[in-house]
DNA sequence: ACTGCAGCTGTTATAATGTAACGTTGTGAT
DNA sequence: ATCACAACGTTACATTATAACAGCTGCAGT
């Protein structure tokens, strides 16, 4: 029964947050008429995998394990439509693609990219999403997208390194 | 007297926003005991001369024009160093860099891009850092660095444009 | 049943971005 | 003078991402 680190550092039983993010998306599929294909499924599963993100070719070497694809636009299509659809996102400063932990209910994420473990959380923006909505309106500019990512030290690493 | 796009997205005196800034970061580099060699004030100059972010090869063709460098590793050496000393920033989403608007004086930018005109401004970020640094702290996460980048329309793309 | 279309995948090729490694050059300190 | 160090030149390569086109499958309309 692995235990891992969660959306927030937490411990949790990742097994089931796995499967059961997997069903919700499945759900949020179905509701949408959207296709939730093997390969789509497989890199999100990847993804849940671990709370760290994943370069596109990590992720097609896995694709690749299973004999679900085996060249770049395999992945990139499958990215494209998670990302497209608020199942995974981009960390940009990384070249690298997470699940959402919070799989297409709530939006304008924040992360938090822990340079110890590498562990990521999705954290709670509702503070920053009101202060960048303000710096944007201060300066007469209408937000559509963004970009929020904080690295640093998570809890365990911040006591666990010397530096 | 070219006027051109402003930090703020207001108008200004290009030239002199372009001469001033190269003077403040060398007078920074003097301080500091810097070297502001040529390939670097060349990639600073190139940099300041448009308020949008420049990918590293469209730098690197503006070098190799003045016959002062032309292979990849020189614009991303003089990158590195204008990054480091904040001098300059790059912009994750676009893979691109830009000339700092406040060059050495105050940090943690948050930056907003124009995705009609692609015009960039740096935007003065204290209450978003304020809500990023509150955000951290209740999950118990050490602040190191941040990328702050929100995409939409600047003032006068949103009235020029229908969608 | 047939047709046509839309969506997904396979495949090839290539573009765009970024770095490692090593040798050379210039400059200032001893 | 020569040593150490920083910047630069050069070659080669690694990593990330996309364009373009062909094939397949399922389904709607006839």
């Amino acid at each position: 029964m692995p235990q891992s680190e969660s959306p927030g550092f937490e411990r949790h039983d990742h097994n089931h947050c796995i499967a059961s993010t997997v069903d919700m998306v499945a759900a949020a599929c179905a509701d949408q008429g959207l296709q939730l294909t093997p390969v789509r499924k497989r890199v999100l599963e990847l993804l849940l995998d671990q709370h760290r993100a994943l370069g596109a070719y990590e992720l097609l070497d896995g694709l690749r394990a299973d004999g679900l694809g085996s060249q770049p636009p395999a992945v990139y299509r499958a990215l494209e439509f998670l990302v497209n659809h608020g199942f995974a996102h981009k960390i940009e400063r990384l070249n690298a693609f997470i699940a959402c932990g919070f799989a297409a209910i709530r939006h304008s994420p924040a992360f938090l990219i822990c340079r110890g473990c590498h562990a990521i959380a999705e954290a709670d923006s509702d503070g920053i999403s009101a202060a960048i909505e303000k710096t944007a309106r201060d300066c007469g500019f209408v937000t559509e997208q963004r970009v929020v990512e904080i690295e640093g030290l998570c809890p365990r690493c911040v006591t666990e390194q010397p530096a």
